[in-house]
DNA sequence: CCTGACAGCCCGGGAGAAACCA
DNA sequence: TGGTTTCTCCCGGGCTGTCAGG
C-alpha cells in the first residue's frame, strides 16, 4: 500500500506546496537580490506549529537553489544546537570552514569572526525554533553580518524577544515578517490528499478518510501527516489494502503520542522524572515535586537545578507553569 | 516563599608543548 | 634524532549559590 515512505516523513519537502501561494510569493519577492548575488534584510517567519513554516522556508531555499548557481544555504534547528557554539559551528559547516573546528582550544571569538570574513557568494541561512537559542547576542551579532541572509522561525514572535533586547529589538525591527495561521481542515485534507497520491496507492484512503484525519489534527499538519502515515503502517500490517475509518480512529492518540514522545526522548533522566511526576500528579506544587523527585532518583540534583530543568520543560510545552509568584502549581499539558 | 538572571566553579576532553625514551 | 607519552592550557557546557524582585 505504501509507495513512497520518504512523502509520509515529516521532514519531506514537496515540490509544490498549497495554500500558501501568499506567503510563498511574499517570501521569494523578499529573497529576490539573493538571485543577483545579494543579501538581504532578515526575515522571521512566525505562526503556531504544523503551520508550514519550516515547510516553505526549506521549499523556497530549495527553489533558490535550482535557480542561482554560486549559493550556500544551511538549515539549522536550534532545538538541537541550542548553544552558540553548535549553532556557528553548524552554520561555519555549511560554507566548508568547520573541517578544523572543535569544541576545545579554538580561541573564543574564531568562529564568529571566521563566518564575518566570509564574503564569498551569498549564503542563506534558515534558524528554525530560533527561540530555543540559548545565547540571543548569537542572533544580534549574525545580523550584523551583511553577507548572511537570515530566516528566522519561531512560534511566536515575542518568545524570541525578553523585554531586555533592545539591541537586538532595534537590529529586527525592520525585518520582514511573514505571519503563518493555522490551516483550516479542508486545507489540512488537501495536503494529506497530496501525500496520498504521491505515497499511497491509488484508492489507498478515501475522502472522507483524509477528512477524517483532518477533523482530528486541529489544524496542525504536522499532527495530520503523523496520523496519516500511522494509519497506513497499521493498515499495512494488519493486510488491509485501504485505511479503514477504524483504524484511522484506533491511531489517532497514537500519533498524537508519537509527537509528543520525539520530544520527550530528548530529555535526560532526570528531566524525564520530572516529567513522569507531573503528569502522574496532574498537577503538583514545587516542595512537593521536589520531594518526590529526590525520593525518586538516586542522585537528586539540586533544587535550583531542577528549577532549570522546570523552565526547559515549559519552554518544550511539556508542562504548564501556572502562577508566577509563590504559589506556583506545576501542570501537565491539556 | 519561589522564580529567574547572573556569575563562578568544575569537569571532560582536544591540541600543542614538554618531557621522556630508545 | 625521531617517535611516543605526559602535561598544561583552554574551551564549552552543565551545575549551583546568590540575590533581587514579585
Amino acid at each position: 500500500m505504501i509507495t513512497d515512505a520518504r512523502v509520509l516523513q515529516q521532514e519531506f519537502i514537496p515540490r509544490e506546496v498549497q495554500h500558501r501561494d501568499s506567503e510563498v510569493n511574499y517570501l521569494s519577492s523578499i529573497l529576490e537580490p539573493v538571485t543577483e548575488g545579494n543579501p538581504t534584510e532578515p526575515t522571521l517567519l512566525y505562526g503556531p506549529s504544523g503551520a508550514g513554516k519550516t515547510c516553505i522556508a526549506q521549499y523556497i531555499v530549495e527553489e533558490l537553489r535550482g535557480s542561482v548557481v554560486d549559493l550556500n544555504t544551511q538549515y539549522v534547528n536550534c532545538w538541537e544546537d541550542y548553544t552558540r557554539f553548535k549553532t556557528l559551528y553548524q552554520l561555519l559547516d555549511g560554507i566548508g570552514q568547520a573541517y578544523d573546528i572543535h569544541r576545545q582550544s579554538t580561541p573564543r571569538d574564531l568562529l564568529v569572526d571566521r563566518l564575518r570574513e566570509y564574503n564569498d557568494t551569498p549564503y542563506v541561512v534558515i534558524l528554525d525554533e530560533v527561540d530555543q537559542l540559548q545565547d540571543k547576542d548569537l542572533l544580534y551579532d549574525l545580523c550584523r553580518m551583511r553577507d548572511l541572509t537570515l530566516i528566522l522561525i519561531a512560534n511566536r514572535e515575542e518568545e524570541l524577544f525578553s523585554p531586555l533586547d533592545e539591541r537586538l529589538h532595534s537590529r529586527l525591527r525592520n525585518a520582514n515578517r511573514v505571519h503563518f495561521t493555522q490551516y483550516g481542515n479542508d486545507e489540512i485534507a488537501s495536503i494529506l490528499r497530496d501525500r496520498a497520491r504521491w505515497g499511497l496507492a491509488e484508492n489507498a484512503i478515501s475522502s472522507t478518510g483524509l477528512q477524517q484525519i483532518a477533523d482530528r489534527a486541529a489544524g496542525d499538519a504536522r499532527v495530520a501527516i503523523g496520523i496519516l502515515r500511522k494509519a497506513a503502517r497499521t493498515a499495512n500490517q494488519e493486510g488491509h489494502s485501504r485505511i479503514r475509518s477504524d483504524v484511522i480512529a484506533d491511531v489517532v492518540l497514537e500519533a498524537k503520542l508519537e509527537i509528543e514522545r520525539e520530544v520527550i526522548d530528548r530529555l535526560t533522566p532526570h528531566q524525564k522524572t520530572l516529567y513522569n511526576i507531573i503528569t502522574d500528579a496532574g498537577e503538583i506544587a514545587p516542595p512537593a515535586l521536589y520531594e518526590q523527585y529526590s525520593n525518586t532518583v538516586d542522585e537528586p540534583k539540586t533544587e535550583r537545578t531542577v528549577r532549570n530543568y522546570l523552565a526547559k520543560l515549559e519552554h518544550y510545552n511539556l508542562i504548564v507553569a501556572d502562577g508566577n509568584t509563590k504559589a506556583r502549581i506545576y501542570r501537565a499539558r491539556s
